[in-house]
DNA sequence: ACCTGAACACCGTTCAAGT
DNA sequence: ACCTGAACACCGTTCAAGT
């Protein structure tokens, strides 16, 4: 059966699920779906077009949240079980930022969040939370990372999660 | 005369303010000094270690601040202008946090910022805050980057500072 | 001690040619 | 329409050998 852009998206989002950005190459991506490199060319346009679609991939279950806190908590959950998850999303938004969904829903919860003060207010404060929110994944990873270098005890994602929470409530106060 | 760390690292820091980090190789820097790729692994040991001496060298002007606004604005200045600061700054940030030197002086400011809850809550609170001024930092140049591709004005700096002056006081609330 | 020469094992991307 | 084969123009890193 032929090649689909829905299953490149799909096989590299599980790439990156289990191996990290490191593995997630357009050859090897090519070697898992059984073709050359080049065919990959006909169904995406580069490389950051395939990280744009699998940060499309990663939000698309994103649901209608009502505060700060909420948001942040469902995207961290969802970002923390993806090895180097908040780098893919950092390409997404520097090349299509409108594709991360989260972003314009923090944008929603601005003036909850007593932010009032017109529209480039209002998106400053949603990249600042959304800033907080990757922070906190990329420096969970990152001490997951050291930490089975080192072959010692993972931190847990339960402080990554309470961490958030308690930069949601501070971003967010009136 | 031979080459030494210091020429190697001021040479790569002088290749990312003009160039950026696409442009930073380890070719391209043997090249700029006129030895060959090899000879860099006699000072450097590897490219990792590279840009964690880089940005040392971004941060050894650092100068002591008594409030978030002020060191955030500082930081801000000095990295907006060089390319892909945010990028090098997070390479740094996973690979040996301890030579950011910003990230200490935030942890210093924490308590004036009514942060109070042990030493884990002050050093999520200045990581918060060198995640917002990454942010703001990154979103801007991104934003300079994409008007220069359509060929439009280009982002105020001053916008960038002011923005990051306000998420500094938002966050900085006591 | 410091560097060259040359290689190793990769990358992303393009494109004529095939089916 | 979709893919192969093969190339182009790169990467970071290693290391015996030279000086």
């Amino acid at each position: 059966m032929a090649l689909s852009r829905d299953t490149v998206v799909e096989t590299a989002t599980r790439i990156l699920r289990e191996y990290g950005l490191g593995d997630l190459t357009m050859r090897r991506l090519a070697r898992e779906l059984g073709v050359q490199p080049g065919a990959l060319y006909w169904h995406v346009a580069s490389k950051q077009d395939l990280l744009v679609a699998v940060t499309e991939a990663l939000m698309d279950t994103l649901p209608v949240h009502d505060d700060a806190v909420g948001l942040g908590d469902w995207l961290a959950s969802t970002l923390l079980p993806v090895p180097d998850a908040a780098d893919v999303v950092r390409v997404a938004l520097a090349w299509r930022p409108e594709v991360v969904s989260a972003l314009a829903a923090f944008e929603e919860l601005a003036g909850a969040a007593g932010v009032g003060a017109g529209v480039a207010a209002r998106q400053a404060w949603a990249r600042g939370a959304l800033d907080l929110v990757l922070g906190a994944v990329a420096d969970h990873q990152e001490g997951a990372r050291a930490a089975a270098a080192r072959e010692t005890e993972p931190p847990a994602v339960e402080h990554a999660l309470e961490r958030v929470r308690e930069a949601m409530e501070r971003w967010a106060r009136a």
